[in-house]
DNA sequence: TTGTAAGCGTTATCAG
DNA sequence: CTGATAACGCTTACAA
């Protein structure tokens, strides 16, 4: 059917595994030869073909992609293209393609991890996410079996290589910007507390009120299960409460966009009457109203960082396990202020 | 090192091409060696090498999606997971995997589908955009590679398999909505022209108009570079006018959240001063303020239909072309009322 | 520097 | 119904 190396071979007049190693630009051997080939490849339009190779070498140059089930709200966070794009352009760079694997429930996310290493179709896997109690890692772990996570493991950690911000110091930062308008009483707004992230930031956020002396009150502290309905409760709960906070610190942009909403119901003005500090500074970010002050966390960054590194894994056997750290820098838009003096005795 | 099909047959007493077959689970062959060899391959662990299949099999059970060149904000669309959920639905359910193929610029998005098809890494191909004169298309055709289009095809539009939305009705019932409502100067904004969606959607919203005997005005239709910046300019124009519209149809979702910001600037209220219908109605149209009254086109079911039949065309040569239409429905929230008289006589 | 030949793990074609 | 055996297209010792 197709063209194939024996062609090339004939065609130059030389051997497949001549040809074969001018594919591989193998070092040893001639200029002339390899010019040779490489017209007899062209000529013919020959492309190699990667199932051959790959049963033969004994590797795909593809890199597994793991991400959360499908029916996860979670899914929809802006998160996901950006980080696909780090991770893609890493990926190219060396050459390697990406396959996803997904599944609507957990079970079927497992099943499809498993098929892809143990057929052999992937070098390596990315996860983007990290479950409590995942059976993923906990798989891969006993298959010796390349892999990176995106975020941070609960178990295991000096022995999974990952790439994480540092989320406790960011969130810790958000803080303290918020202290230094003046603010005092200052919410915390976060996800599923099963989530390392939400732990990281609020862990960060507690931290920065007991550094300036600030009290930290656990009503202060919600967790919806991720924006929607979840947030109308929560954020009604939070602002019926004798001493309303001030100001908050939202663990996402995404579900900043529920709680500003909720806010407006309620005719609470950002940041007139609250200021609201976010994260991810996701292109909603800037287009919510009034544009997000945001913990850019450098998501392509996470992304592209983690295919390097997948690849230096699978390339060179018994790489160390590595934690990488990206870096974040806070982006001022219009959602923070001083506190309102006039609301904040309101209600005394 | 792993387990062959070779290893099964010697446990199970038999040759390997009967474990082949009872992996494949042809009809010609005995219960009982059936359960004796699926016992063995239980046993041993064993998975099949994909690889060594695909070689042998020519094909390989995988789709390869074409993404737009990531620098291209529209990647930032929510619209790209949930069509991703629908096709990894199709595909899941038919045993396929997915490949993902991506670039920075449209050269390298090309070479990466050419890597894929020649390379035989997939049996078909997913187009997850369609490009004014795109190259892909042209190279797919000319290799007589099977693919389907989600969206509408520039060219050749009876030649090419493609699932898309009847995007001119979906905009001539929206625009008739607004309509009913008592809405006379009715704007549309819309992205680029080059696609051929917005091709579609400023044709029905012109037939709506034209139905109704209302005038269609040149300068009441602007197209953005999608969102951002581009919104800025193009909604100020439009309110500038003598006689500004009272209603807007906003061709995207996350389109029309830069125009209500641009809108919210200006002090202009929606809907008491101005209604917005919009279109795709993603998580981010239910989140915005307020919640958008947007023409839901079915995103998953655009990605499912486009797996499920781009496999009976690889696994049936010869399918016939086809065109499959997904409904859409108008979801009433709260951007849309009857036209404000106050506002209307304003500027007279 | 280049050629020969033995795999890589399956499937598919024939026989039996 | 089952077993040999030849592909599939490429890589990689081992020779030359």
């Amino acid at each position: 059917m197709a063209v194939t190396i024996k062609d090339v071979a004939a065609l130059a007049n030389v051997a497949p595994s001549t040809v074969s190693r001018v594919i591989a630009d193998s070092p040893r051997i001639s200029e002339e030869t390899k010019q040779k080939v490489k017209k007899a490849m062209e000529q013919l339009g020959y492309h190699p073909n990667f199932n051959a190779r790959n049963l033969a070498s004994q590797s795909t140059k593809v890199l597994g992609l793991v991400m959360p089930s499908s029916k996860d709200v979670g899914f929809q966070n802006p998160f996901f293209p950006t980080v696909l794009q780090g991770i893609s352009e890493g990926a190219q760079e060396k050459n390697y393609a990406l396959q996803m694997s997904t599944g609507k429930s957990e079970k079927e996310v497992l099943d499809a991890v498993i098929q892809m290493v143990q057929g052999k179709r992937v070098d390596g896997v990315i996860l983007l996410y990290s479950n409590v109690d995942d059976q993923v890692i906990t798989y891969l772990k006993e298959q010796r079996f390349p892999f990176v996570l995106i975020g941070k493991p609960y178990i295991d950690i000096e022995e999974i290589t990952h790439v994480d911000n540092d989320n406790v110091r960011a969130a810790k930062e958000a803080t303290e910007y918020l202290i230094r308008y003046g603010h005092e009483k200052i919410g915390f707004i976060g996800g599923s507390p099963e989530l390392m992230v939400t732990v990281d930031r609020v862990t960060g956020y507690k931290q920065a009120l007991q550094n300036a002396g600030l009290t930290i009150r656990k009503d202060y502290t919600i967790h919806e299960e991720f924006l929607r309905e979840g947030g109308q409760g929560a954020v009604r709960e939070l602002m019926a409460l004798e001493q309303p906070p001030t100001a908050l610190v939202v663990a996402d942009d995404f579900m900043t966009l529920g709680v500003l909403n909720t806010l407006d119901e309620l005719g609470i003005s950002v940041p007139e009457d609250i200021s609201i500090i976010s994260f991810n500074n996701v292109l909603l970010a800037e287009l919510a109203r009034p544009p997000l002050t945001s913990v850019d966390i450098n998501i392509f960054e996470l992304g592209y960082q983690a295919s390097k590194n997948l690849i230096v894994m699978v390339e060179n056997n018994n790489e160390p396990t590595k934690r990488l750290i990206i870096s974040h820098t806070i982006i001022e838009r219009l959602s923070c202020t001083k506190p309102n003096p006039v609301r904040g005795l309101e209600r005394n």
